[in-house]
DNA sequence: GAGGCTATTGAGACTGTGTCTCACTCGTGG
DNA sequence: CCACGAGTGAGACACAGTCTCAATAGCCTC
């Protein structure tokens, strides 16, 4: 264990302090599977006695999303959620079955930011595109288990 | 005054009763010049003596949001916004300088969504692009001040 | 036009998320 | 090993959104 992750080269790269809570918060963050929640979080680190403060949580995942290392989405419900990623621009497609998330490319997207721009008139600063549905995996054992059941 | 607003004829046709504070809502909303959160439209009701409650405001957007005449957004700052729109699936271009939005069509978007799902294998049910920029007026708005200006 | 059924409402309690303050701690560079 | 200041935890706070429940008021029928 103890080997550094992403999140904590990272902190150290762009100069700040790798503390124990941002430490344990790291490698709680690279546990999670699909997308996780501030509160989700909370909880992690209070069942593994980390003794991490609330307000620590919002802060790290605040400073990691400046950096980069993680990013927040919006789910459909209006709830909000991060997924750790890769500091580039891209997108990602969400899985509402198992929560897990792919990273896409811009792909030919920013033809059509561009062609918006061009009709709307709009000068296009920033723009997100999120897909929701199910991974080849959920798709699978959903056809199974309705084989399976009624 | 009292011209039933699109809003309050979607209501009446899906069956809904058309209730005071309905139809205050509906004209509070209807003079909205860009996107508006609950927030303010608890405000502005208390501001004109509408005596609508809160918890009325927000059932009401509920409401509205199912039928399709409003749609929620999420603004890059991570607050929730609505802004009145037809009822046909779209997507939004919104102003960072005065909130205004344009609605867009899918244009290649499908295109893009397709070839995503090809790629990930996920089953693709749902998907949003929200694009923030400066609308028209406000890019010569800017380019004015910026002259008259430093 | 009156009456009754029931959807809708307002007030306010409640929950949960995220922010802020402040005294204390502990990484880090020297 | 020390000093400095970034970082921290606890808990108060601000705010969004939900829920409950008794009272009200649309709408349909007659």
């Amino acid at each position: 264990m103890g080997a550094a992750t992403p999140i904590v080269t990272a902190l150290d790269r762009a100069g700040y302090r790798l503390t124990g809570p941002r430490q344990a918060l790291a490698s709680l963050i690279a546990d999670q599977e699909g997308h996780f929640s501030a509160a989700e979080l909370v909880v992690a680190a209070r069942a593994r006695r980390l003794g991490v403060g609330r307000a620590t949580i919002f802060r790290t995942l605040e400073v990691l999303e400046e950096l980069g290392a993680i990013e927040r989405l919006d789910l459909p419900n209006g709830e909000h959620a991060y997924v750790g990623c890769e500091p580039v621009h891209h997108h990602h497609v969400v899985c509402s079955g198992c929560g897990r998330t792919s990273e896409i490319q811009d792909a030919d997207l920013l033809r059509v930011v561009r062609r918006v721009a061009r009709q709307t008139g709009y000068r296009i600063d920033e723009h997100r595109l999120e897909l929701f549905g199910l991974c080849p995996a959920c798709l699978t054992s959903q056809a199974a288990s309705k084989r399976a059941g009624a």
